[in-house]
DNA sequence: CGGTCATATTGGTCAGGCCAATAGAAAGCA
DNA sequence: TGCTTTCTATTGGCCTGACCAATATGACCG
């Protein structure tokens, strides 16, 4: 099997799925059109039937396709196409979003945090680290790890608003990509900046938090600006690197 | 195979998937936990092992699980948990997120906003005055001030986020009664608070519109807690008056 | 011309197998 | 004793091949 974008460590049918993906944007199969038969699609990509049924299935959870029994699968919508409420906002938007609010957030959790609470923001540490083993896989558990620590805030609102914009990067194409394609720039540095987030809110330090919290998202926008060459939105950074107060 | 919920021309997997995710619900595997392994999931259902691979899988798109290779499935988050809807967020949480997020709002702001901006929400001020003279009068520009500020930041994210918080301020009927019950008791300061912002933006100074915004906030906590008798929101509040840094 | 029925196609599911990664235990070493 | 290395059982990843059920297609017949 040879596709674009695929990496090893990525298990066969999130490769495929991504390539059936990119097969709907490119236009292969229109709305509402039937794709080929599971024995086929196994012969075009050289993989096996069950690979091609989780594959599919996969894009059925997303509702990207609907599968009848018997007949086939039929695409129901295109991804990046409909998406009313996903602006156009970038990556960058995103993430110095996300430094400002997260970092303000982390700060009130290490004052709320419950050793429960720490117990599973501690798992998902471990998780994000098993996860960025794969410089393709997918971003679950880091999801996972900031929306518990907005969580641990106690408040709805703080962890709703939060929520909001990580809807916001899924619902915006360009968002996702660029995140896709910066990944592989900043494994290793990633896990180290999730642990000592933790660590401060282990030890219940609500400027260790935000410091911490915001050094993590400071590098994640560094990792975005190595994926572009976008000048313009290198100039606008900076403005939220230092700290607040 | 025998489960709560299953309903005929189902397929296997989706079958599966809900009864997984129903022993998510109940607790039988908490939240960083190891699903069983395949092959005993696949006994205890009676069930094939590919089935439950794509039961599995379903879950993992979702985001509940997350695999790793040689080791096992592991419980990522609890549906259920967190995604229930503003639809009972407390007023003092609502004040509480805008204080912290609004506040870094502002700062951000004062670093980027135009003249035609400090125009525009120099003009607001004075709609949130002639509102204020109105007992019974809307919060439309009160809503208007803090939304330009928002987006004032040059930040689709930011702006996004904060219009959220308003929404949840409108869905939840808790949070706007006790809003409305709290009008009349902070009048005349309000306007002064806003005036503050503004003179703050107006001198682009961030940390002075961070602190007017927090200060004018903080007073609405205020008003919120001579509104009503919850001794318990009266404690927990007090926890964001500092400013940060 | 329209309805009926046989048949090919397609998805649904299973059985069983082999490989690779992981993790925990056992053995070896300092 | 305590740490490192090695071995092995466990676990997920993927494949082959098969049979069943639902669907679609076209030939056949009234």
């Amino acid at each position: 099997m040879k596709m674009a974008g695929a990496s090893r460590n990525d298990r066969l049918y999130q490769e495929l799925a991504r390539a059936l993906i990119a097969e709907l944007v490119a236009g292969t199969w229109p709305q509402g059109s039937r794709l080929p038969a599971e024995r086929e699609l196994a012969v075009q990509y050289g993989v096996s039937r069950p690979t091609v049924r989780e594959a599919i299935i996969a894009l059925e959870v997303q509702g990207l396709v609907e599968v009848r029994i018997g007949s086939g699968a039929y695409v129901l919508r295109i991804p990046g196409a409909d998406d009313v409420p996903g602006f156009n906002i970038s990556a960058f938007e995103l993430t110095e979003a996300r430094l400002v609010f997260e970092g303000e957030a982390a700060a009130l959790a290490a004052a709320q945090v419950t050793d429960a609470e720490l117990a599973e923001i501690g798992a998902l540490v471990d998780a994000i680290a098993a996860e960025n083993l794969d410089p393709a896989g997918s971003d679950n558990a880091d999801r996972a790890f900031h929306l518990a620590i907005a969580r641990a805030t106690r408040n709805a609102a703080v962890s709703e608003a939060i929520e909001k914009l990580w809807e916001l990067r899924y619902s915006s194409p360009e968002a996702s990509l660029l995140h896709a394609k910066a990944r592989g720039a900043n494994i290793k540095p990633v896990v180290d900046e999730h642990t000592a987030v933790f660590a401060a809110l282990k030890a219940r330090d609500p400027d260790a938090a935000r410091a911490a919290m915001r050094a993590h998202l400071a590098a994640v926008l560094d990792s975005l600006l190595f994926a572009t060459d976008d000048r313009a939105a290198v100039e606008k950074h900076g403005r939220y690197s230092r700290t607040p107060g």
